[in-house]
DNA sequence: CTGTTAGCGCGTTCAG
DNA sequence: CTGAACGCGCTAACAG
């Protein structure tokens, strides 16, 4: 593996020399640079960006943080950051925490050690006052999850407790009465805590049930983010001496599981249980009946967080702190 | 940022003994052992792993490459690769190439400049021969999609002739007569050639074609991977002079497509068009009908990439050249 | 058992 | 315009 020195010896130059040819600084002789490009492309030399790094050089490489990647939110809002990326020939990786606050520090070092540029959390499971220290070493961007305060640090998400509120009135509208709630949590290793996300959502909920007179039984609370998850919620909901007869989930994943499950027992959907998904994912409008959701912005989420972190990069006038895109709901045919 | 030197100072040693106390190295007093550890807690230490790289030490990170990080064959394959590396403490980063060439070799730079310890290629695009060189740099892993010769790289993948071959075969036996095809493609920026993985599958419907003495038209051959590709493919099947009765795609993204459209012009599935997809993801099942598809073990397939690589970085004994693993025809009801 | 020394590959002064 | 020299943070070899 050729390096610096390599390349300078070929070209009868010294190592310098070959740094500014890389670099494309100028008070360079027109010969020498030549001599020093044919000299790295037979070599087939590319700098060692460990060493380039550690003397503190832009790897034109981004971190995004996402807790489960088999998530089609998760997966479709890194898309959307890699286009932008890719378009001002920044690249990103992908790191994958599986809701694990240790893997979660684990990932936040490579923007400590300075193997990336910048790094946008599209999932939080840490205390913010363990994050924080971190924002001295690069910019950070959050992006969908977030903590009650990020002092000074972007954020890009939506109002969640005006969707859920919305969602809920719709429901209520349509004449439902027995409304179950399925809360989006992401299964940590020791403590459950529920997100900020979480929490909001919750609120926007209860603030319509409680508008219009209604209230909830403890019994129809349920946890869950997976496919697997709304097939054993609806296997729950089976047992209960009073059934709902709609309910609210956080992600159409698992209103996708509740509805296979409950077709499969025979129930006529929307009519036995009417189901509101969360998303607005690819499969929302493939399953039947297609599923009445809300439609979470990807697109414009991944996109303007990641033109936030470049903005940064590029130390532009700070962005815009919070910035909170429209999430309206779609009715369709489960509800 | 604290660096060795800090601590060094701090604990009142060198920084030798600072670097034997992270390594667990032997020989080292207990007491200046607690010191240090004391020294590097106190001051959050964390060691800069671009300096650690740089010396050539193991970094217990892992590269996966895929094309295309919103197909769910992808993620799925990747959500396994990484519960592997968790249970012995390797972290994954994910690069999504989009197809790439360019994008590609970047990724491999990763493996050259020591910042992960190996790499894992679940999409190939480039030459076997551009890649080759790299395979110096560490090991190097080869995922579902593969090369015609592979010298001494380990290959997991399925029989993909079989596969299709099988499918095909299926089809015909429910009688089908004027079958179409659409091949997996992933669209390069430049050339658009099929990779052995789409060639093999097809040799496999031709075999199967032949046997039957049937032969294909060529306006029965169609291209695409996502489920915009399946809308079209459907928009463009409706207009032939002879339509296809079945169809075989390269994924179930293109199936559910597919039946999309073809259930909003109101054609009956399987009567008017049979549909096979490629993959068995999670959704098959929840659209309707219920889709027929070739079973890919992604988990396995991830796992057994996983584990050939984390034997590699053990320099065990060499794992086995190539792994073919089972992917059987799920027959269901769209078909 | 421990400190000193010498690079890993690169970019950046600072003298020419 | 160019090269020599230094140091980024860390580890390994070598003397104590």
């Amino acid at each position: 593996m050729p390096t610096i020195k390599d390349v300078a010896l070929r070209a009868g130059v010294s190592r310098s020399t070959v740094s500014r040819v890389m670099n494309n600084q100028p008070y360079v002789d027109e010969e020498k640079r030549k001599a020093v490009k044919q000299a790295m492309k037979e070599l087939g030399y590319l700098p060692n960006s460990s060493a380039q790094r550690l003397r503190g050089t832009e790897t034109r490489t981004i971190a995004v943080l996402v807790s489960r990647i088999v998530n089609p939110f998760f997966s479709a809002i890194v898309d959307a950051m890699d286009e932008v990326a890719a378009e001002q020939s920044y690249r990103l990786i992908l790191c994958n925490t599986r809701g694990s606050a240790n893997q979660e520090l684990h990932f936040l070092q490579l923007l400590r050690t300075k193997q990336v540029d910048g790094l946008i959390l599209a999932s939080l499971v840490n205390d913010w006052e363990t994050i924080a220290p971190y924002t001295d070493y690069g910019p950070i961007v959050i992006c969908n999850e977030y903590p009650r305060q990020s002092d000074g640090v972007p954020v890009v998400t939506i109002d969640q407790s005006k969707a859920m509120y919305e969602a809920t009135v719709h429901l209520l509208k349509k004449g439902y009465k027995q409304i179950a709630y399925c809360n989006p949590i992401t299964k940590t290793e020791s403590d459950a805590v529920i997100s900020p996300l979480a929490q909001d959502r919750y609120l926007g909920f209860c603030q319509a049930m409680e508008e219009a007179g209604m209230h909830m039984y403890g019994e129809c609370l349920f946890l869950g983010h997976s496919l697997e998850d709304g097939r054993n919620i609806f296997k729950q909901m089976v047992c209960l001496a009073n059934r709902p007869d709609a309910i609210l989930t956080g992600s159409d994943e698992v209103a996708a599981g509740i509805i296979a499950e409950a077709k499969a027992a025979g129930w006529k959907i929307p009519d036995d249980l009417a189901i509101v998904g969360f998303d607005n994912q690819p499969h929302a409008t493939l399953i039947e009946p297609e599923l009445t959701t809300i439609h979470q912005p990807v697109q414009e989420m991944g996109r303007a967080a990641m033109e936030r972190m470049l903005a940064l990069l590029r130390k532009e006038s700070p962005p815009p702190l919070a910035t909170y895109l429209e999430a309206p709901l779609l009715a369709r045919k489960s509800t």
